[in-house]
DNA sequence: AACGTTATGTTATGATATAACATAACACAA
DNA sequence: TTGTGTTATGTTATATCATAACATAACGTT
């Protein structure tokens, strides 16, 4: 499983590679990753975990690039919009899209002990799910996968 | 699939058969089925779409059972903690489980347009997300599955 | 009746999210 | 280069969702 987020990697290269990433779809896409945008992208791949928007919002006023909350909540809503973060709903909180550049149906492993949050994907056209709503006629818009439990290294740790 | 929720069914049976149905596991289990849980679940039941914590509150406070926010948070905290309901994040709102007495994983399917929500399950222990996770050695507690989108009736009333 | 436990009542506040309107920056064509 | 439409930001206010904390009441058991 490709599910980064538990375990070790090149950190820094997630961060850069990320933003110059989004920086690349932006331009061939005519959207406008403004400041704003940008350092909060850049929030959310400082760590893999979810970040509130109130949070957010506390590291732009320190900033001085906003101060209300519809600036982070404007911001977060064009990364999500556009496929470059997405909203953990279990925890009213936001995280960056570990995929980027494929389209995909996420799928977030959320550890409770750790607050570190790994994102996979699936097939949902594939998979026995899929399969079920098409049945029922129904539409596929949006999916919202999340899985809660103990990741690896926290049972490990004996943090259960 | 069998999604209650879309489409015709008997629907007075649902609340009644619903109602017996928890009356029976709790005085099985040794949990008190209070007036104001029993209230709450009724409304549930009453219609096949997710209710939320304050419109629960409204009513319940227009029969005189309860008329602060803890009320209803600690009767869906009751039912939602025994399998008698679910939280559906996406919205923020609760809906009686259609499958009571199974023990599952539920996946729910929210059509955008009428609001309703029909409940499915999937077995994650055998579905390629549960392999997935157990590869890497994360333990699953809870789990979220929500699919958003355009119900069969919905699309046919063009609604789209 | 005494005791521990569970449920309810109530006040207050915390946390999350958006409506609405004003201003500024940008993009592009005339 | 100015006008014009669009997109982004600033700001105020408020809506919506949720729980901490403490008091009282009901229940169950001995």
């Amino acid at each position: 499983m490709d599910a980064i987020g538990f375990g070790r990697h090149n950190h820094a290269e997630c961060i850069r590679g990320g933003l110059d990433s989004v920086d690349a779809q932006c331009k061939a896409a005519g959207l406008q990753f403004t400041p704003v945008r940008r350092r909060v992208l850049e929030m959310l791949l400082a760590e893999h975990r979810a970040h509130g928007a109130y949070e957010i919002l506390d590291n732009l006023r320190a900033e001085g690039l906003g101060s209300q909350p519809p600036v982070s909540y404007r911001a977060l809503e064009f990364l999500v919009k556009n496929g470059f973060a997405h909203k953990i709903e279990r925890l009213n909180a936001f995280i960056a899209c570990a995929h980027l550049a494929e389209n995909h149906a996420p799928v977030f492993l959320i550890c409770r002990a750790c607050d570190s949050v790994a994102e996979t994907h699936t097939d949902l056209t594939r998979s026995v799910l899929g399969r079920a709503a098409k049945t029922a006629g129904f539409q596929i818009e949006r999916t919202a996968v999340e899985i809660e439990g103990i990741c690896n290294t926290c049972q490990e740790g004996g943090a259960a």
